[in-house]
DNA sequence: CCCCTTATGAGCATCTTCGAGCATGCGCGC
DNA sequence: GCGCGCATGCTCGAAGATGCTCATAAGGGG
């Protein structure tokens, strides 16, 4: 019995019965009282539970029901401000998405909408990706219009990249684009790590109206040498909690819609 | 055992079993643990695994739609009609494929190709897809180049099409288009039930210098309606060997080759 | 045929995880 | 308001996984 089944076995628990007790998944688990204790404490650390004397209950903001556990970093702060990018997307808008773990999660937050919202044919989303995994992913949602750029793909990140993709972006406009960064700050703009990657997304960003950054906190204190897009040109910054106020600030002083998921 | 065959080892153990234990694997795979945890590191680095304490979980970053994948009819049959492509496509070659069952067993079987083989850098297989599963699962499978065309996804069959399709394909040569088609016959030719789909399968075709189809038996005595190419242009034909001898030497007749897997 | 790059395995110091014990303090009943 | 019981948080030690380094083997290129 590993962290990562245990981890997945509280969350099991507390989606069916809206609470867990400590004492019981001890027994139940066979680990010690200290560790499910430390385990609950991680997950109400990422706002995934709320912690109790003698247990824990469901927080009010679950957003999926069948809760899983992913093992990915930062995967709730990355799952809330997918929810707060998704609200942004009006229906029928055409919205571009780069790739990246952040705009997948978006991916789904939006297809998860669209389903809710039971979106009416002629208000259909269309979006827009040069990332074969959220492609592939969102190839099976029926009410959502999928677009792919063209492209060489690249091992490291599912993204296509290069001449072929750009060719395509130029015959396209979007009313929104989404994207994921490797490293965003008030006074260097967006940034990648891979020049080629940077390319398209800039080029993405300026087929689109509106522009959105998604990125958790730790994209603020990175850094990435591949330009991107200067912050005057972006609208929209989805963040999520763990930000300092102060450069939120000088976000929004920038003309930047700052939103914390 | 070299790299490769491990890490499609281990690629193969995590999507069916959802993780990996770091100290089985070495022992399964007779390396030692610490070559396990680079592989498994390297893998995270992709995003294709999350790490855990002695072992490796799935991400769900895409992985679960190869699987379903795999349960196709005619399974034995495609198989091997596969592995007869793949060993027809040379090294260095630029391959289109298309979308379909058969051509995602081709894709496969020339992945395994190229790793059995350990092809040298600039023997490099590149394939051109204008299918996302195929893309998602190369893209795990890295040692190939992979470019996908730009497109409108098409739910049923996870192709693009649509004039961003052409667009790309048209900026393309390719040593061989191996298609998979809907019907195939001495008289009618090659066929798809969706006229969209075949446009784009004759435009691949024509900019292929070698044509190959791919189909088992079901297909030369089924009817579809939307032409893809004459048997004049076809230069390979793969089937299963459940195909009467009568429509084989016809189709010698015409000039193609044909091939019983 | 030789050299250089890369991959692999072993050893070692470090870090993480987990369980147990103990002082603390929260909450419930009186 | 008060005291008791129990969950909690913290610390410490043990077990084991990890990362790092180095030596060696293997493979590819010239």
């Amino acid at each position: 019995m590993n962290r990562y089944a245990r981890i997945n076995a509280l969350l099991d628990v507390i989606a069916r019965d809206k609470h867990v007790d400590v004492k019981r998944m001890a027994t139940q688990l066979g680990v010690s009282a200290s560790t499910i204790r430390r385990d609950l404490n991680q997950l109400s650390a990422q706002q995934l539970v709320a912690r109790t004397r003698g247990g824990a209950v469901a927080t009010s903001v679950s957003y999926d029901l069948p809760i899983r556990y992913r093992a990915a970093r930062q995967a709730p702060e990355k799952a809330r401000i997918a929810a707060a990018a998704a609200e942004l997307v009006p229906p029928g808008a055409i919205v571009g998405l780069n790739g990246g773990t952040t705009t997948t999660e978006v991916a789904r937050a939006i297809a998860s909408r669209c389903v809710a919202l039971n979106m009416a044919r002629q208000d259909r989303v269309t979006i827009v990706t040069n990332a074969i995994n959220i492609a592939n992913e969102l190839t099976v949602r029926r009410h959502i219009k999928l677009v792919m750029t063209g492209g060489a793909a690249r091992p490291d990140s599912f993204e296509l990249t290069g001449p072929l993709t750009s060719d395509t972006l130029s015959q396209i406009d979007l009313d929104l684009a989404i994207l994921g960064v490797d490293a965003f700050d008030p006074v260097g703009g967006a940034k990648a790590l891979d020049e080629e990657e940077a390319r398209v997304n800039t080029l993405m960003a300026g087929r689109a109206r509106k522009v959105m950054i998604v990125a958790d906190n730790s994209k603020l204190s990175a850094r990435a040498f591949a330009r991107i897009c200067a912050v005057s040109e972006v609208d929209y910054f989805i963040t999520d909690n763990h930000v300092p106020g102060e450069t939120l600030r000088q976000l929004s002083a920038a003309g930047v819609t700052v939103i914390v998921g």
